[in-house]
DNA sequence: GCAAATCCTATTTAATAAGTAGGATATATA
DNA sequence: TATATATCCTACTTATTAAATAGGATTTGC
């Protein structure tokens, strides 16, 4: 399961996403009172996004954050890695976040790596295609 | 990722499920001792495979654990439902533990449910067609 | 009756997630 | 240049969950 960090950065980023373009720059205010978010909280993990090369801010009067790219090039799976760690199920079948199993005696060999395996490769197809753009609501055309 | 709980009851259920068809029963201490697993801990996990009925058991001298059914036939994902909880990464996505989310407007519109759900779908495809038999090692054909 | 095993409840400890606090730093504008 | 406004940063606290431990009750075979 996606942890809250997680989940409040795909709100927010759908939020700041849809300014992309304009001169408009998001204050995190305006997302935790839109989004009923601890303000503390989302400052933490807005600047994590913005350190991550995700997000651009700019500081005082007029402030506030925005997209570095647009939506459709910023691929769900790097947001994710950035607030939930490891895409995969097993350390061990993880791309950015490896680490061998504590009591493994053969990868090659163990089976549940296999299913691991299987797991990431269908969930990051999926995590690698979508992006911003897929979670930011239609505008009406009115 | 999957938690302790989960890769020690997979590994359990490999080890045990070699033995099916067979009359041996296998003892906690017997597993806990080959995977270094704390014998109380796993004693825990093993009860719950049981009152989810996946495992029979038998008390006192002679006594152990053993598979209900075919290694074949019992899908990992109604293993790792039982140690793991949720396959699915948001719970309104959930088919065991739906619950909608706390602050959802709207379900048919959240397009990040929309990703949930897909990666819940191919994520299930493989854990309810992979089963026990997949983890357990081949046997040398001696 | 005794030894061996599971069964069950409660408790403790460790780790991680979530949220808070307080102020430093940068910026626009009057 | 003073002021208001916003991000930036570090540290701390609290809540929740995971992991492990403890102690004994119950069942079974011999």
């Amino acid at each position: 399961m996606w942890n809250k960090k997680t989940k409040y950065a795909l709100k927010a980023l759908s939020y700041i996403g849809r300014y992309f373009g304009s001169e408009r720059k998001v204050l995190a205010k305006e997302i935790a009172e839109q989004h009923q978010i601890s303000i503390k909280f989302l400052e933490a993990i807005l600047l994590e996004l913005r350190n991550a090369g995700i997000l651009g801010s700019r500081k005082g009067k007029g402030g506030g954050y925005y997209l570095l790219r647009p939506p459709a090039e910023v691929p769900l799976s790097k947001v994710i890695r950035i607030t939930d760690g490891p895409i995969s199920m097993l350390t061990c079948t993880s791309l950015f976040f490896y680490e061998p199993c504590a009591d493994c005696d053969s990868e090659p060999i163990c089976k549940i790596r296999e299913t691991s395996l299987a797991i990431r490769d269908s969930t990051l197809a999926i995590l690698d295609q979508k992006t911003l753009e897929d979670i930011i609501p239609v505008r009406e055309t009115a």
